[in-house]
DNA sequence: GTATGAAATTTCAAGGTTGAAATATTTTGT
DNA sequence: ACAAAATATTTCAACCTTGAAATTTCATAC
């Protein structure tokens, strides 16, 4: 780390590659969002964070904190507040005050959450199955795998 | 078209990897964007729609029109111009009313929107090598190939 | 030339998103 | 017991995002 060619040293090969990657895989799931977003809004007068917000809850019968969610969905503790308290006024998810510690709240789903994540749950699995049609079983499974040993390796990087 | 057993007709065999596909696409972008954001923010006090809009315009140097900006970019219009209007006040953009069509404008990098795209971009393009530094050259074409195929084949769908 | 419709843009309300500050509660150290 | 640190959540301002309505300008038909 002596000279001026540190930057240049820096520098993976393939990055060019890399960055077409990103492009198009932002590109990608930009088209799938907004589809899913437009369906889910005329079909179910939803959206795609509620939709996250009830499947998460939906695998957890027990229900989950706050903190919970927001960990899990990969969002800010103060937008996960704004959704649930959204859904609670629509009768989808309720919270309950827990005793042994009142700073925190277990949300869970309610009977009609549950009819209604049923409901989009299942159109939800033939629209992607529809947007992803072009992708073929085989490819989808290698690009899963490929996509799955992509965790979060530089958390915590400069 | 008959019996009931339409609903399962219609279903293409592989949804399921295809599910498990979209989930790990979105979570993989959803990293990668987050951790751009929080970059962009720290170093150039900027986000990733204001780097998206300036990278458009760096490519055009005769400038775009808003409608060519909201398409390219897969937005809205009126997204586009809460962006641009803010770039405009921060002395990166400029727009320059048109002889012949006075509804339209042409929008322009400044040159120290210039400047300040190229300063961010370098970078830029460090961070994606960085971000995606597990998936190497061979893997990151192949998907890159892959992905791209991908375009809006459901567009006008029901 | 004038109405009528088309096109480009802006405005607006509603919701999503973050990061930081504020609140409330629990835990820990002494 | 008490102060201080840690934890869970909410609040808030600023920005992003959409879709629909409103505005302004242009093009077309008559």
């Amino acid at each position: 780390m002596v000279s001026g060619l540190v930057a240049t040293i820096g520098r993976r090969s393939g990055n060019k590659e890399r960055l077409l990657l990103w492009i198009r895989l932002l590109r990608a799931s930009r088209m799938i969002e907004s589809e899913l977003r437009e369906r889910l809004k005329r079909d179910f007068n939803s959206t795609l964070p509620r939709f996250d917000v009830m499947a998460a809850l939906y695998r957890a019968p027990d229900g989950m904190l706050m903190s919970d969610l927001s960990r899990f969905l990969l969002v800010s503790n103060g937008n996960v507040t704004g959704i649930v308290d959204r859904l609670v006024s629509d009768g989808f998810v309720s919270r309950a005050r827990r005793d042994g510690d009142r700073r925190t709240s277990i949300v869970t789903l309610t009977e009609r959450g549950r009819d209604e994540f049923q409901r989009m749950a299942r159109v939800h699995e033939d629209w992607i199955g529809d947007l992803l049609g072009d992708v073929d079983e085989a490819d989808a499974k290698r690009l899963s795998t490929m996509l799955k040993s992509f965790r979060s390796n530089w958390e915590g990087e400069t």
